[in-house]
This record gives C-alpha cells, sequence and structure tokens, in this order.
DNA sequence: TACTGACATCTCAGTATCTGGGACGCAAGG
DNA sequence: CCTTGCGTCCCAGATACTGAGATGTCAGTA
C-alpha cells in the first residue's frame, strides 16, 4: 500500500503520522509501528508538529494536528472498541471501522469472532475503494462519485445516500457479504465507515435486512 | 508564521503545501512563491502527491490532496473574489476570506477599500486565533474551546454557534471593528470564515447590526 | 531510600540522501 | 522556422539526515 515517493525524509514522516492514525501515541509506540530508530522518530515527530500535522497532549502523547483531516478523531478509536466488540456479539459476525485515506480504506479498528466461519480483516489493512460496502459509504457521504472500475455506480451512491447505510455481495472477496454506516464527527463531518461482515451464507444476499439495525446503532454511538 | 522544525526537507515540503494552499497552482507558480529551485519544487510536488498531500488536475495544476484538511477547498478561492468584491460594495467596508491554519488564521482572499479611512489585510498575513470575528467564527464552528489568551470565552463562542455570526470591538486592533460568518464545503464541513473590517467609528460598537445580514449572505454564497 | 528499567530527549561523526544546474522534450506564439 | 516558457529528468557534489549511544526523568519495586 504505502509507496515511496522518491524522497526518503517524506516517506519517514508519513509513516508516522499513519501510526497515529491507527492508534499509536506514545513514541516508543510510533518507534516499533514505523520500524525507524527512536531518534529519528523522535526528530521527525517535533518537525511535524511544528507544521501542525502532529498535536501533543499534556502527558506527551502525539495525535493527529489540525492541517490533517483525521485531526480530532483519535478519541474515536478508543471509544471504537467496546462498541464493535458489542456488534460483533450482537450480530455474531466480526466487526470493523474503517476510515479513508485518499484512495484507500484503512481498518483502524476491529472486533474479530475469533474463531468459526468468519471474514477477518486485521488493523492496518488497505483496501481500494472500488469495492465492498464501506467504501460505498466513504464516497456516498462525501460527495465523491465512484472511482474508475467500481463495483458499484453512482446511482447505488445516492441510494446509500437516501437509505443510510450500504451492503455489499461478493465485492471485494468472492463469499463474503457486508453491511456499513456513517460515523460522523464535529460539524457533521465524515469521519469513517462502521462494517460488519461475513460468510455470504449467513448473511445472505441482503444483510442489510438482517444488520442494517444494528450496524446504524453503533454508527451512530460513535458519532 | 512558518516556522523552521528542524528537518529542512519538511520544512521546504510545507512551503510547496502552502503555496498551493494560497492559490499558487502551476509549478512554475510553486517555484516563485516558495524560492525553491525547479527541480527541487518538482520533485517535493510529485513526492507530496504521491502521499496524497497534494492532487493534480487533468491539466497538471496542483491542488491541495485527501490527506489535508483544505482538500477540494481550492476552487472557493476562485469563486472568492467577486463575491468580496460585492461585499466590499455593498457594506462599504474591506472583506476578507479567512481560513484556519492549526493555531493561526491565514487571510486567503481580499476586497479592499483602497483608498479612504479603512482596515487592509493583506493576502497571505496570517492572525492568531486569540481575537477577532473571524477567529470566534473559526473556533465556535469547530467545536474548538478558546485558545489560552484569547479575547473572548465559550460563552461567546457558543452565542456565536446559536446566531450564526460573531462581531469584535477592538480586539485584534484598536479602533478597528469586524463581523464575520461561517463558509461550509462539502458535507457541512467548516473550510474558512467570510469577514468584513473597518473603522470602529463606522462600525460602532455593534457592528453585526449594521453588516450581519450581507456577511450572512457572502457566506452563504460560498458555502 | 536506593536501585532498576523503560521511556524521552539530545548529540554529532559518518554517510546516504537531497540539491539544483543544465539537458531535453513539448507547445504556443511571433 | 525560431524563440520562449514550462515541465520533467539526470547525476556529481554538497550537506542534511541518520542512529548509536549518552543523558535525564520517573514510576515501580526491593
Amino acid at each position: 500500500m504505502e509507496q515511496t515517493s522518491g524522497v526518503g525524509v517524506l516517506d519517514k514522516a508519513v509513516l508516522v503520522l499513519d501510526a497515529v492514525q491507527t492508534g499509536a501515541h506514545s513514541l516508543a509506540a510510533l518507534t516499533q509501528a514505523t520500524g525507524l530508530s527512536r531518534a529519528t522518530t523522535h526528530r521527525l515527530a517535533v518537525a511535524l508538529e511544528v507544521h501542525q500535522f502532529l498535536t501533543r497532549e499534556g502527558d506527551g502523547r502525539w495525535r493527529s494536528g489540525p492541517r490533517l483531516v483525521t485531526s480530532g478523531t483519535d478519541a474515536l478509536l478508543e471509544r471504537a472498541a467496546p462498541v464493535l466488540a458489542r456488534l460483533r456479539d450482537v450480530t455474531g459476525e466480526s466487526a470493523q471501522l474503517y476510515r479513508r485515506q485518499g484512495d484507500l480504506r484503512v481498518c483502524v479498528a476491529a472486533a474479530d469472532l475469533g474463531s468459526g466461519l468468519r471474514d477477518t480483516v486485521p488493523v492496518g489493512v488497505a483496501l481500494p475503494m472500488t469495492a465492498g460496502s464501506a467504501a460505498q459509504v466513504l464516497l456516498a457521504f462525501s460527495a465523491t462519485e465512484p472511482p474508475d472500475g467500481a463495483a458499484f455506480t453512482e446511482r447505488t451512491l445516492a441510494e446509500v445516500r437516501r437509505r443510510g447505510w450500504a451492503h455489499s455481495v461478493a465485492e471485494r472477496e468472492q463469499g463474503v457479504a457486508s453491511v456499513s454506516a456513517p460515523v460522523f464527527g464535529a460539524d457533521n463531518r465524515l469521519v469513517g465507515a462502521v462494517s460488519v461482515s461475513g460468510p455470504l451464507k449467513r448473511l445472505t444476499r441482503q444483510p442489510g435486512r438482517l444488520h442494517a439495525g444494528a450496524v446504524l446503532a453503533a454508527a451512530k454511538e460513535l458519532s
């Protein structure tokens, strides 16, 4: 997913930013997540703070800064864990939280079933915006047209906006279905999408009928 | 204003980002605005594109990319010029458009009276978020508390949210008053603040009574 | 109370990366 | 056809960045 741009310092700085966005907040955690040396991680984090891409809490923990579209959404990750766990228990399917990152969507929090037939999406995985119900939601609620090669149309996205949730059947992966709903932050800004996903055998070709209510409730709780 | 962070490549990359945000779109304009060599500007801009901080239009023009909070707002600047000119003519005061940049607000477009007693804020000037009606608006509509040393309180900001506009009297500068209203972008995301400002003698201690209507209309036109 | 371990911050010699002058390609205008 | 301006790319040389290690701080424990 993450590419190298030919400017090494920028590549490393972006590793640090992405680590913060996917839940690392201490310097040690950033160092671990990025694979950089501690001195380099520290120097880059402080420089990113000067330029308002990162900010620091009173206890020294790193957060997304005001220049980034993800600013102010770190607390969302902390609140997501119990909500996704409950959604998993209520629906009997794996639950995830996705956030947009350019033309990808990244799984930033997850509650997996742990055993049995299930769809597992590990935290940190980046998926394209061309397939899946979370992609539909992230596009529909930010007035973005479907990208080239998308498995859905603008008409589908209009329907998603009307209904408030999206479903997918064998879009990202054969035999997998999913339901997603949008999560909003301050001043109704879209910050992510909550999803459940699982085998088509259980979820049927109309997974929304089974689980849209629970997914909407979880999304509302995080909004 | 812009500081150096100790990481030179990052400092230069931010110069490029800021140049795009304040209206430079061609490579030549970026080179001019940043003072970097053409090869360096090009290499950094392409690297920023890879990491989604910049994006390119079909004709090669550079825009803010999806990682930035200013993504999608470049067209705003182009539409602002005639709207601010009209606001200036209708109110008889200088008009500006401010955008937040961390703990500063930057004047990104302006229509000045040109002569006579007036408040002039040149494009590019960065002002603190502790004073002025634009600061109140930018804080109030992004659920941000007043910074330390602010000339207003959280209570003032609540009132601004209720009323939809803010005014200031001798906050940023003695003898100057102003009125501001929020500008929203896609999915109701706050993207800036429209203002008129001028001498206290003309605007009185209640500048909102005189000009809130016109400022709100201009802000709505840009939203 | 003193020690230990983990973490954050800082330094600076060595080196890997970045720089920018200039070459090249393209397109528009005279 | 020639000139000019712009965007893209190359690569020798310069310098900014790296990271091992020193230092400081603090919480936990013996």
